[in-house]
DNA sequence: CTTCTTGTTACTGA
DNA sequence: ATCAGTAACAAGAA
């Protein structure tokens, strides 16, 4: 369950494998997860062709993030968007003779899960000059689009209704103030909209909550500025925590080099309704808002 | 076997 | 129209 902070730390872990590599070929196991976008007509060339065209002998210059999305730029400045959605992995793979290089400089060893790639789901499969990167998958909600510029890639509406990042200069408790006061329904449900700010999933919201002592089914038309006010410490706190732990590995996610999140330690109630409070002990309640399991405790948060 | 899981979108009904 | 709630997507774990 990629939210920002499992895309964030596998932005950053990722980052330093991939970038100035260059891509010399590609793979599509599975044609439905990917597509090009806003590319020019070539009626004759099959979806994943044109994927593949696009990419190979390009140079990957860098990898940003918006949301839960990771965008890798290359050298000709066309796009990868890539979404985990729930079970989405990228691993990468260094040739040989880097990760004996490695070895005698004192690097980590490689992780048995990226030893056993490529894997029944595996998907995509990225041959770089320095190695390999495995676009993993087991449900197959994810996908990788491709877009010849950042204007192809807005014109897609994809960002459309996307609120604030988190971890930018423009989230101010004022921007944050006047998104909330433009949302409706309970504070859960605006959270996973991702209409105010972005990067709450179901792990975070909950945990955000708790930390802010109110309660995920207060309405936000009734938050007062104090409320306000911790949740917005609340999410400057809890993200960058759950960045430096590398995430959260719930069931499939993982790093750049196969290793685990580990801030699913540090979670309070996530995952945790009807075991006792850490803090006070009362049974945590739990329900579902919107459809999603969700857990708070009705002492602590109000 | 059934139920539950999650991010996002599409759909449904008010 | 707008909005809220939920089915759908897929596969695996319990």
């Amino acid at each position: 369950m990629p939210e920002l902070p499992e895309v964030e730390s596998l932005r950053r872990s990722l980052l330093p494998f991939i970038q100035e590599a260059k891509i010399v070929s590609v793979e599509v196991l599975l044609p439905k997860l990917v597509s090009s976008k806003g590319t020019t007509r070539k009626a004759d060339l099959p979806k994943v062709t044109i994927f593949q065209k696009s990419l190979v002998n390009q140079q990957i210059i860098d990898i940003q993030r918006r949301a839960k999305n990771l965008i890798l730029i290359l050298e000709n400045g066309s796009l990868v968007l890539i979404h985990l959605k729930m079970t989405g992995q990228l691993v990468f793979k260094p040739k040989l003779e880097e990760v004996s290089a490695k070895l005698v400089s004192g690097g980590h060893p490689i992780e048995l899960s990226q030893s056993t790639l490529p894997n029944k789901h595996t998907y995509v499969i990225f041959e770089l000059d320095r190695g390999t990167l495995f676009y993993n998958d087991i449900r197959q909600f994810g996908y990788l689009l491709f877009y010849p510029d950042f204007k192809a890639l807005e014109a897609d509406k994809h960002f459309e209704n996307l609120g604030l990042e988190p971890l930018e200069k423009d989230f101010t408790i004022e921007n944050f103030t006047s998104r909330l006061k433009k949302a409706s329904g309970n504070l859960k449900k605006v959270f996973l909209e991702q209409t105010v700010v972005v990067g709450l999933g179901n792990i975070y919201s909950d945990e955000v909550c708790f930390a802010a002592k109110i309660k995920p089914t207060h309405l936000v038309k009734d938050l007062k500025p104090g409320e306000i006010s911790a949740l917005y410490e609340a999410i400057l706190d809890i993200l960058p925590k759950a960045i430096k732990l590398g995430g959260s590995s719930i069931a499939n996610y993982l790093l750049a080099d196969g290793s685990r999140g580990n801030y699913a330690r540090e979670h309070k109630v996530y995952n945790r309704g009807g075991q006792p409070c850490l803090v006070c002990g009362t049974i945590l309640t739990k329900t579902t808002i919107t459809g999603r399991t969700t857990a708070y405790c009705e002492h602590c948060q109000k």
